[in-house]
RNA sequence: GCCGACUUAGCUCAGUUGGCAGAGCACCUGUCUUGUAAACAGGGGGUCGGAGGUUCGAAUCCUCUAGUCGGCACCA
């Protein structure tokens, strides 16, 4: 037996047997890190810990609590959630089984009914019935031919067995008399799986495909100790509380009615100042930045639709056209492009004034199928904070930096920091969907990109992501619930300036084409609130919150008029503040501003009114202090002048 | 749009095997005059999402339909 060097993380070499496995390595050096070792990594692959490593490698064990450790467990559950499934139904077919963000699932298809969530209790305990018989999980390698006679005519195993086979060979777990198919990593023994809960069943396609039946998805989640599984049930409820949709409702900032209209809001008083405030800022900085605002109509001629390319490639999310009875047709605008481009078209335009950047923020209307629809995130009428550069072809790469400089300031108002970018590229099999041009689409993404790599930006590239037009870098957040979302994005697109016609007078008195940037930085305003109200938790930045003073006469007839003169004060310095006159406690007065969580509550009692000073309470905190007015309204001001930058 | 669950007062939710529709909060009235998270009493308020059916009788069972929620697909 000859020896084998390891190389680890630290860059250390040290020489093992060959076929030493990942477990002896790790006792090598000393117990508790066997203990803790879940799996290995040779050469950045995960391998079973039980895996005899047989030539050299890079080594990297894997313990509890790491991501990929969890990964791991989440792959070891889902194929004894397969297996428990199977044990307990005949006629069940699988799907795909794997891992998610804070989970597994498995796929079936159970043939006389699908299975619900009223059976996950019992399929649960079977999985722990085979927790606790400790069964070995040892990856085996069977023929192709073998694999598709154990799984019986079960028509989505054959055909990932058929995808997924190397060299005629496939991979399967035994789970007593059960065979489950997996390409995973998973732990030894399924006595590893020490805490596990199954969470919801929800319908999924076959494949990702609409166009493929549709199996019944089961999840759950699992991990190595009671107390992570207890976090993370705690984790979610957390998650719910957060939802938009729940504090949109508790604080009134906003409500969806079906009976007028799904996915259509109503922004009430709170909600709207929300908003108007968001309106306020973006206008004004994208106007000091060389944006020119304008308005333009939320209806156009169909016409302009077909023009652009809107009729043809985005028409499943148009409202159908008005037909006005003379031959016009009026439609409901999706996007607000068409109609910048007629501003731009208004004049004739000159070299010299690009880049031309016109902004809006643009009422638009999109036929979301009703599956889609959430809250603020997913709605039928919305409106963008969009823009629309046009500029001459040298100057893309710089007018890119600008827009991604300007989004960058307007995430640290906001106090953004949770996102990541997504390089958006067609799909080139689906012509349906995107312009057909081949040309264009290469050169556009190969400019985005290269405009990314220049900055030194990390990103992922996604195919089938893009615009109909053109290549996007969008930025994704996510939402409370886990969901990803595209908050701003930066289009590249040499299409639409064709289809219109597009042109500007160069230096060279000739007609030049001009290529279009869309950009949205802040999104429409009905996500964007929504992703603040989740972010904020409900707690409003004072100068975002619908109330930001409250003001609590100890005694209102004796105190109530000092109060209402505090508040003229304020409303002097468009402060948001309010006296609680109600016939009510103080306690009660108090509770009710927390609950809505208002930022400042001022309490008014003699000693206040007596040397012109306030109590303040700060949203978040228990104690409250004492403070002259005028140096409270002062950095009132100061701190909403100053946004969240210098909140901090 | 698809799969599943759900839909009862303004909000959050009870409602047993089909037998007079409930609670808390909110709202209104009155009493109490308050020092940092809920004073007390009384009152008003619902065609039980909508339509059809079964039944002596339906919030409850069945069918259809709309919407909401969880996913999937689609996307700002």
């Amino acid at each position: 037996m000859g020896k084998i060097k390891l190389m680890f993380p630290d860059d250390s070499v040290k020489e093992f047997d060959n076929g030493s496995s990942v477990f002896d390595v790790a006792k090598s050096i000393s117990t508790s890190l066997a203990k803790k070792a879940v799996v290995g990594k040779l050469d950045g692959k995960m391998v079973a810990i039980n895996t005899p490593i047989e030539k050299d490698a890079k080594i990297e064990i894997i313990t509890q609590g790491s991501d990929d450790a969890n990964i791991v467990m989440w792959n070891s559950a889902a194929v004894l959630l397969t297996a428990a499934i199977e044990d307990i139904y005949q006629n069940v077919e699988f799907g795909e089984i794997g891992n998610i963000e804070h989970g597994f699932y498995a796929d079936t298809d159970k043939k006389d009914q699908q299975i619900s969530v009223d059976e996950l209790p019992a399929i649960q305990d079977r999985m722990k019935e085979m927790v606790s018989e400790k069964i070995e999980l040892k990856p085996s390698k069977i023929a192709v031919d073998e694999a598709l006679k154990q799984v019986d005519g079960d028509p989505y195993q054959a055909q990932i067995i058929k995808r997924n086979a190397v060299d005629g060979q496939i991979q399967i777990y035994k789970v007593k008399d059960h065979v489950i198919v997996s390409d995973a990593v998973v732990l030894p023994n399924s006595g590893d799986v020490k805490a596990l809960k199954l969470l919801s069943v929800a319908g999924a396609y076959w494949e990702g495909k609409s166009s493929n039946p549709m199996l019944q998805r089961i999840y759950g989640t699992a991990f190595f100790k009671q107390k992570d599984l207890e976090v993370e049930i705690e984790r979610q409820k957390e998650a719910r509380e957060r939802d938009h949709r729940v504090i949109g409702n508790n604080l009134d900032l906003f409500f969806v009615d079906p009976k007028v209209g799904a996915g259509l809001p109503y922004w009430m008083p709170n909600g709207a100042t929300i908003r108007r405030t968001i309106e306020r800022y973006i206008i004004d900085k994208e106007v000091n930045n060389g944006y020119q605002h304008v308005y333009t109509p939320i209806l156009m001629n169909l016409d302009a639709y077909k023009t652009s390319g809107h009729w043809q490639h985005y028409r499943e999310d148009m409202f159908p056209p008005m037909d006005m009875g003379d031959g016009e047709m009026l439609e409901l605008r999706p996007m607000n492009c068409p109609s910048h481009i007629q501003v731009y078209k208004h004049h004739i335009r000159s070299y010299r004034e690009l880049p031309i950047r016109i902004a809006e923020l643009g009422m638009m209307h999109r036929y979301e199928k009703s599956g889609a629809l959430s809250g603020l995130q997913r709605v039928r009428e919305m409106t963008l904070n969009d823009g629309h550069t046009f500029v001459a072809p040298e100057q893309i790469q710089d007018e890119f930096k600008q827009i991604l400089q300007l989004m960058v300031e307007v995430y640290k108002d906001f106090d953004i920091t949770d996102y990541s970018f997504r390089l958006s590229y067609r799909d080139p099999k689906n012509t349906e969907k995107y312009f057909d041009d081949d040309e264009m689409w290469n050169h556009s993404q190969s400019m985005l990109k290269g405009a990314m790599d220049d900055l030194g930006l990390d990103y992922v590239e996604a195919e089938g992501e893009a615009a109909f037009y053109g290549p996007k870098l969008d930025v994704q957040t996510k939402t409370a619930l886990g969901n990803e979302e595209t908050l701003s994005t930066i289009q590249l697109d040499f299409m639409l300036p064709k289809q219109f016609d597009l042109h500007y007078v160069g230096a060279d008195g000739e007609e030049h084409r001009p290529v279009m940037i869309h950009r949205g930085l802040v999104s429409t305003m009905e996500r964007f609130t929504a992703y603040l109200t989740e972010i904020y938790k409900g707690a409003f930045p004072t100068w975002l919150a619908p109330k930001q003073v409250t003001i609590i006469p100890v005694k209102d007839d004796v105190h109530g008029e000092y109060a209402d003169q505090l508040k003229a004060k304020m409303v002097k310095e468009n402060i948001r503040a309010e006296v609680d006159h109600r016939n009510e406690k103080m306690g009660y007065k108090i509770r009710e501003a927390q609950t809505q969580k208002i930022p400042y509550i001022l309490v008014v009692g003699d000693s206040e009114v007596a040397d012109d000073s306030v109590s303040v309470r700060k949203y978040g905190q228990d104690d409250s202090k004492n403070e002259s007015s005028d140096v409270f309204v002062n950095n009132l001001v100061d701190e909403i002048a100053n946004y969240s930058r210098e909140s901090k």
